[in-house]
Formats: structure tokens, sequence, C-alpha cells
DNA sequence: CCGCCTCGAGTTCT
DNA sequence: CTCGAGGCGG
């Protein structure tokens, strides 16, 4: 028999750790600090420990988590948790909008909008007061019972606050806050463990947890949305009533709920979500659209599965999971290996996505990725894929670890791979895969800019035996090009012309195009500038290289090095007979100009302006174009679609300025020097 | 020696 | 666009 006043007191601080909860979660109006709320709990905790009689199903110490289970039992749903049909535009929410219309004989319906919550759909279920389990949805007749790692959600309540329910099942989402996914991610990096891929994923399989206790560290959250079985002395006739009803209730609920008068509202609140969708701690994926008045529901029913009175307005997908098919490498122009992912193809954002970058090793370590896994594929700046990480509680069996070959997979030379780099390379300067993205970078739009000689063509060079090394570009004749599939008469004189053209590019831009390691547009225009010609540079020790801005001794080494080596040798001299331009002017005055001194950052589209357009006339106003966004950074001109460089340089207090602006700024210096 | 700034290198899809 | 890493100023 448990000590009456020890009952007592047990009962009290219940109390007030359920009105403390209620309070901090659904009122958003803490009384206490989490200090005292913790020692209210600890106080209890040892109540219960001292006499293990005192405990009841809906106490909060019950929060912790309990010890394992074998695994989970089936969690009926007595009404089955629906599913909705989507819809992707505004004139499917019109079609929904005027189906409801014409069922229901109605000229104006209502409805209520709500943000469809990136999580887990659950069912809870509350006999008297207290709430005694609770399951996933599955497939919707039955999910998996997961009752005691619902528990350790503070924002659920053990016990509702308002009287005459009897009976009820509250359905919701569980999801995890950005900043409490943030923050747990950030503690496995501190204890080295791999980090999760996103939050729903991480839910979904801290809510799978045999464990409870470990579901209780991961902090979940909880919005209540709708109601299944009910028997109460008193129910609400609307959807949007409902919601203020579960909250009287004790359930925290989605505070962005909007009633919409007509679909035009619907439509103009789908719009505004999309575009703030990322202001939000949560993640959401769309817009669940009800109509409003309870009764009329009843009415329309459901078609199949999916009900005739409610639709989800879906957001353009920004990521999908997806089969990793396989790790395949390919062999740069430098010689380093880059993985990257085969995987299913997968839609995300209106593309399909076949490929992946995957970096290097580490990363792939790191994020602990492998063949086999299912993945979290996004769209980086929306644009080119990413693979984020694995969905682990996918994984099945034991998949091997990744490792890098130790052989080139193209030659089969051996791979260097030096302690604490990055980047593994093939050892041999004549693997094939080099050369061929050796001539095909020297063509490319920032190096000699061969027109007609893409990867397409380089590669067919190089695989026929016609192009050893940039050099032989400008030994080709027509005879050798009219062997290669594909070339035609027409075809190999204008390829020949454009070769013949490149001739005159300058120094700067043969430099980049050699591919001299650590020697990309910026340091050969520097090295181009200083030296004025490639002979002066060849002779450069690596004592005067340093002298150069920007030019260390790891980049001095690189280029001393590649002077020395005979091949590189042999093919300068084969560009000079050939007639290729190997100066360049010596650098000019100080660059004078209305942006003299300025360096600025591009981002976006302009609309009357390419990028490069934009870039030589910055140049010619004696400014610089960079590519990151830093505190020195004295513009950044930001087009449409515009990526994270906007954010930074807001972040950053950089001015930022459209074409407009950048167009005023050129003129201002052109009507001052024209005085 | 650390932290910031830049640059280099590789990358997807239509 | 991303990450890695070289250069250099404090």
């Amino acid at each position: 028999m448990p000590v009456p006043r020890a009952a007592e007191r047990a009962a009290a601080l219940r109390a007030q750790l359920d009105d403390a909860n209620y309070r901090y979660h659904v009122l958003d109006d803490p009384q206490i600090s989490d200090a005292e709320y913790d020692a209210l709990l600890r106080e209890l905790i040892d109540l219960e420990t001292a006499d293990p009689a005192l405990r009841t199903p809906d106490s909060p110490t019950m929060r912790v988590g309990a010890a394992p289970t074998g695994a989970f039992a089936p969690y009926p749903h007595v009404k089955p948790m629906l599913s909705l049909g989507n819809a992707f535009d505004g004139d499917e929410l019109r079609a929904f909008d005027e189906r409801v219309r014409k069922l229901s004989g109605r000229t104006d319906v209502a409805y209520t909008c709500e943000l469809k919550i990136d999580g887990l759909a659950i069912s809870l279920r509350y006999d008297g007061a207290a709430f005694t389990g609770g399951g996933t949805r599955g497939d919707g007749s039955a999910g998996e019972d997961v009752t005691e790692n619902l528990r350790t959600i503070r924002s659920i309540p053990l016990r509702l606050r308002g009287a005459g329910v009897r009976h009820i099942d509250v359905r919701g989402e569980v999801y995890f806050r950005r900043s409490d996914f943030d923050a747990l991610n950030a503690r496995r990096e501190a204890a080295g463990l791999p980090l999760f891929a996103n939050p729903r994923n991480t839910a979904a399989g801290a809510l799978r947890q045999l464990d409870a206790r470990m579901t209780a560290e991961r902090r979940l959250s909880f919005f209540a949305y709708a109601v299944g079985e009910v028997d109460a002395d008193a129910f609400p006739t609307t959807q949007f009533e409902l919601l203020a009803f579960l909250r009287e209730q004790g359930f925290v609920t989605n505070p962005h709920v909007a009633r919409a008068a007509t679909i035009d509202d619907v439509i103009a609140y789908v719009e505004r979500w999309s575009v703030e969708r990322d202001t939000l701690d949560y993640e959401i994926d769309g817009v669940v659209v009800k109509v409003d008045e309870l009764a009329l529901q009843e009415q329309l029913g459901s078609a199949g599965k999916d009900p005739r009175w409610a639709i989800a307005y879906k957001f353009r997908a920004r990521e999908a999971t997806t089969r990793l098919l396989q790790i395949g490498i390919n062999v740069g122009r430098t010689g380093t290996l880059n993985p990257f992912a085969v995987l299913e193809p997968v839609q995300i954002g209106g593309v399909t996505v076949k490929l992946a970058s995957l970096h290097n090793e580490d990363d792939i370590r790191r994020k602990d990725i492998r063949e086999g896994d299912v993945v979290l594929v996004r769209r980086a700046g929306d644009v080119i894929p990413e693979v984020v990480g694995p969905v682990l509680s996918e994984r099945r069996g034991d998949l091997p670890v990744f490792a890098l070959p130790t052989h080139c997979p193209v030659c089969g030379s051996d791979v260097d791979h030096p302690e604490g780099e990055a980047m593994a390379r093939c050892t041999n300067a004549t693997c094939p895969a080099q050369r061929r993205e050796r001539v095909r970078h020297f063509c490319s739009r920032g190096a000699m800019d061969i027109e007609g000689v893409g990867d397409v063509l380089a590669f067919a060079l190089v695989d026929h035996g016609l192009v050893d090394d940039v050099s032989d570009l400008y030994h080709l004749d027509a005879a050798k090009l009219l062997t290669l599939p594909r070339m035609g008469e027409k075809t190999v004189a204008s390829v020949l012309a454009n070769i013949e053209t490149s001739k005159t590019r300058g120094l700067a831009r043969l430099l980049f195009g050699l591919g001299i390691r650590m020697v990309g547009s910026q340091n050969a225009a520097i090295l181009a500038g200083d030296y004025g010609s490639i002979d002066a540079l060849a002779a450069a020790t690596v004592e005067d290289l340093i002298r150069s801005d920007g030019i260390g001794e790891q980049i001095a080494a690189s280029v001393a090095l590649f002077f020395q080596q005979p091949p590189n040798r042999a093919v300068v001299e084969r560009l000079r007979a050939a007639g290729v331009d190997l100066t360049a002017p010596k650098r000019e005055r100080a660059p004078v100009g209305p942006l003299a001194g300025k360096s600025l950052v591009l981002t976006g589209t302009l609309p009357s302006l390419t990028r490069e357009e934009a870039t030589a006339l910055i140049v010619e106003a004696g400014g610089k174009v960079t590519s990151a966004v830093s505190k020195k950074t004295s513009y950044v001109v930001a087009g449409d679609e515009a990526g994270t460089k906007l954010t930074k340089a807001q972040e950053l207090g950089v001015a930022i300025l459209d074409e407009g602006g950048l167009r005023s700024l050129l003129a201002a210096g052109a009507a001052e020097s024209s005085v």
C-alpha cells in the first residue's frame, strides 16, 4: 500500500508537471524554468522508484522512455487513417472545388487550409482522460503500436484537459523541429558519429526505436489535426473549431491554419506558403485543404481510398529518396579519382536525376553511404544533385563499407592517396582518362575556347590516336579528321578554322589550358601579366615565382616542376612551331575606372547580360569578379533566381545591386572620365 | 598559428 | 554550387 502522504505528493507533482508541459507546448507561455521542471520531475521519479505502486500509466515520468521491447505489436485503426488525393497546381485545386460544389449542390463551400507537415502520421487513443496507446498509420487500417515511444513526446498530453470525453482517437503528425534536428546532428558530429540526413527520416527512425529511451533523447514534436473514433458529450461542427477543441484538450495544433471562404483564398494561401516555407522551424511538403463543415464532409464521403472532401496540395519536391545502385569512379584531368553515385532514376523538382557527385572517399565514409543503400538526394542550390546521406532505417543486412580502388580503374596504375589529403590520384600522367580530360579542358570555353571541340570530339581525337597532347591539335589536317565517325567536309573545315583562330588567345588562356596543377584562370592571368612570355616564365625559379601576388611556395613549385619536365617542354616547342601566341601584354598600370579596386560577385541570371558580358564590363571598369562573397566584397550583383550568395551578402551586409544598379555604376565612371 | 579570403577542380541536366 | 586547400594578414 502506498504511503498516503507520498501518494498525495505524487499526484500534486503530476498535476504540476502536466500543467507546466501544457503551458510550454500549447500556450507557449512557460511559467517555470527548465531547471525547475527537471527538479519536479526528479522528485516524482524518486517517489515512484521508492514505491512503484505510485506509478501510473499517465505519469510524466513515463516520458523518459521505457526499456526495450521485443518488436512492435500491430495497432489496428477502428476508423481507417485516410490518405489524400494530390493536387500540384491551382487548376487542380479549382477542379477539386468544382467537384465538391457539384456533389454538395452548394454554390459556396468554405475550406480550412493547414500546412502539411513533413513527418509521420500517427493515431493516439484516449480512454476517459488518459492516454492509453498509439500507433503509426501503416496501411491505414493497421499500423505498429509505438505507445512507449509516443509517451516520450512532450507535446503529446498524457491526460486530456477538458471534461466530457469518454473516448477519442486523435490523429496528427510527429515531426522533428529543424532546431532540434540541427542540435542532434551537432552532438553527433562532436561524438564522431555519422550525421542524420533529414528530419523526416530521422523522426521515422526515432519512432521505430525498440528502446524508448532512445526516442526520448531525440526530442520529437507533435501537431494534432484530426479525430478518428470519438465518444464525447459535445463535439464541434467544423474542422476549424475541431482544432480549437483539440487545443482545449491539451494538444498542440499548427498555428498557421486559415479559413478560406473561396478556392481563390485557398490558392493565395498555397502560394504564400510555397514561398515562406523556409521561415518555419519544421519542414512542410504542401498544404492540406479540407471542407470546413464536418457534416458536409460526411455527406461527401469517399471515393475508393481517398475522401472527396479533402485534398493535399504538394509543393514541388526538392529532395527524394532512391536506391544507390552503384558507386562509379571518374578519373579527372589531374588524375583525381572522383566517385559518383549511379542512382535509380528519380524525379526531383521536375527533372529526372540519375547521377550525383560523391566528392571523395572520406565524405562517403563520413556520411556512411554504401552501395545498395536507399539514399536521400537533393538538388544543391536547386540545381546540382547531391547525395545527402543514407536512410539507415531502410538498410537491409550487411552492406560493404565503401573503399576506393587501389589501382586506377582506367589504366591500372597505382593510386596515390597521401595521408591527410582528401583526393586520391592516378599516378600515371599518360593515363588515357587524364589525356582525354586534358584535351577537353584545353579546348573549353575558359581556356582556348575552340568551338566545335567539346567532350565528344576531344575524346574521339584522343581515343583514335590523332591527339596525344594538346600541341597535336595544331598539327591536324582534314584527311585525318575525316577518318573520325560523324565528321564530314563542312564540320572538318569549321573545326580546323576554329583551331586556327585559337592560336591568338594569348598566354593567360594558354597557361590555364595547359592544366598546370594549382594554376587556374586567376593564377594563370597573374603569371601571364607578370612574365609576359612563356619563355620568361619557364626560366623563372621558385624564388622568382613567389614574388607574384597570390603565388606561394606550393604553386611556385608546381609551375617550376611543370617546365622542368621534358614532355612539357616539348609541348611548348610544338605549340611555338605551330605559331601559337606564347606572349601576353605585361601587366598594365594599376587598374583605373569607376570600379578600380572593387571586387564584385555575380549571382543569378541578369535580364540583359550574360555572365561573361557582365564580367567583361566590370573588368573593363577596373573591377574584379570573384566567386565567393566575403566581407571584402564590394558589391553583389543579383539577378533572377539568385542563390545562396545573395543570402550571404545580406548576412554580411554587403551592398546588393541589380543590373540597373551595375549599369549606373559603370555609367557614372564613364561620365567622369569623359570630363 | 589561426582564421579569413580566394582559388582550383569537378559536377548535373536540358 | 560544393568542398578542399593554398596564401597571407593579424
